[in-house]
DNA sequence: CTTAGTGTACGATGTGCATAGTACACCATT
DNA sequence: AATGGTGTACTATGCACATCGTACACTAAG
């Protein structure tokens, strides 16, 4: 696991649980690895783990349970909901820079469709 | 102008300059704004803009001549590599979103549909 | 030559990120 | 009660970002 210099780690880290937990590989009320473990797995300080884990409770995606661990939330209309959010993100994002380098829709799609193939 | 706290405003601003000179707003040879002006317009630290011409430099999209300011390549092939560079990137990370959603190619290509018309 | 505009180069400060290390509080198991 | 695993809290350090301020070097135009 190699980190982008430019975005902090704690981000990174909770981007990939976001992304674990919206596709069901986390399923709701699974425990997730302690701090330290987390810490270790990731190559990162335990201190960084813990802010991973209390940004995600912030938003929602799970619960801590002081001397027991983190859990990814039970409530899975909250999951469908953050999984509606990254799609619209990513979907956004991809027409917003194929419009600004002015590529036709036609040209794009047949980009991705391309890309798909590979 | 607003910028992400979770990203280097250097950064930042570097992209949108990029982008400008990728799609032609700023054709090749044309002045860029001096690093005064620069932060003046961005909201942002003079030191800063210099920065961000330094990288901009570094990537070969923009020349500086000390004295006369910084300029827009006339390297039109490295332009063009760029923009290529650009599009292949906005493809590859939304695919990449998309895959790791369980989002199926015919709804992915639905979802760009609709945000185009819009 | 003088001036204004430009890039460049410092030092100093405040903030956040990431690390290391330590200690404490809570819970389940034995 | 004792132990091990857990989250939590705190101090300290090093680094990068971003800011402010100042000074200097170069160029073009007056």
């Amino acid at each position: 696991m190699q980190y982008d210099a430019n975005i902090p780690i704690w981000l990174q880290v909770m981007t990939m649980l976001q992304t674990d937990i919206a596709t069901g590989q986390r399923p709701p009320g699974e425990k997730l690895p302690s701090g330290r473990d987390l810490a270790l797995s990731c190559s990162i300080n335990p201190n960084t783990a813990a802010r991973v884990y209390q940004e995600l409770e912030k938003t929602g995606l799970c619960v801590t349970r002081r001397g027991l661990g983190t859990f990814v939330t039970e409530d899975t209309a909250r999951i469908a909901r953050l999984r509606e959010e990254l799609a619209r993100q990513a979907v956004a994002q991809f027409v917003k820079t194929v419009k600004e380098l002015g590529i036709s829709p036609q040209e794009a799609l047949r980009m991705v469709t391309e890309e798909e193939n590979e």
